[in-house]
DNA sequence: TCACTATTGAGATGGTGAATCAATTTCATT
DNA sequence: AATGAAATTGATTCACCATCTCAATAGTGA
């Protein structure tokens, strides 16, 4: 029994629930996925591309979606590209970011994240994750 | 003295400081923009296309992005178009997200800005604005 | 007004992600 | 193990958004 193969078992449950098919090529883009905390297509792409029966650009795309679905990754669109975070990988840092210089802090605040449980219980939601980002000036940038 | 122009204000100070020209199109877009509490560059378009001169699309999108480096917009990616929000309107709703339905709950709570003010001071910041989205699963999906 | 510099606009370019479809692979059932 | 229906793959094409290019134009300080 491996400890990192608890999200195999998750897949296996998503693809049997929804008649889709375990594949090689979703074993290894699960294999990488989960070693990382987030990732785009192209690195994806760029981690396997030197795999023996290449795997193809398109085959990534879907895959990661498919991890969307089945709860194991989530799409944020950061830039101009898609970040696909692995939500087990959550030790959530928040960012404080200075809209002048672009320095940006990470932050863990507990009795914020306490207060937005609430805010979703009385909404009748179930929280996965969050993002949180508060923008500002920083010392230095205040003159 | 007009109520609604106190962002034309912010608009030339951030010119001003920054070598800029306030042209005839910066003040037409800004003039839809404080209009309306957000926006995307394809609509601001359509929305000028009548004007007597015509505005280009590259135009709108430069300013656009002018408005945020002068902090009276922000950018935010909304499914694949950029959304750039109103600061000025945003009695800052944050977001609830359903990851499973695309539901959008929005919502208010002073307790978590005091925080959120509290954390920006302990790190020097001052904040201008924020951005709060909780993503997880609405009672309807939760089955 | 002048001269200097920023800005504009039409079109080209780039880049991400999704759609297509014939060939291939998986897997429940023999 | 073999079969065959159904899902998957991957090369390519496609659609779309946003940025870049550059000659022509317009704003601003003197």
């Amino acid at each position: 029994m491996h400890k990192d193969h608890k999200e195999i078992g998750l897949l296996r449950d998503h693809l049997a629930k929804h008649q889709l098919k375990l594949t090689r090529q979703r074993e290894q883009i699960l294999n990488v996925f989960l070693r990382m905390e987030h990732i785009t297509a192209e690195q994806m792409y760029r981690m396997l591309a030197k795999k023996d029966p290449h795997i193809g650009l398109a085959t990534i795309y879907r895959t990661l979606n498919l991890f969307c679905e089945a709860g194991l990754a989530q799409a944020r669109h950061f830039g101009t590209q898609t970040q696909y975070d692995n939500i087990s990988h959550k030790g959530h840092h928040d960012h404080l970011i200075c809209t002048d210089c672009g320095k940006i802090v990470e932050f863990e605040n507990c009795d914020i994240e306490r207060l937005q449980e609430e805010v979703a219980r009385r909404n009748g939601f179930t929280i996965k994750t969050h993002k949180l980002e508060l923008y500002g000036v920083c010392t230095n940038c205040r003159h």
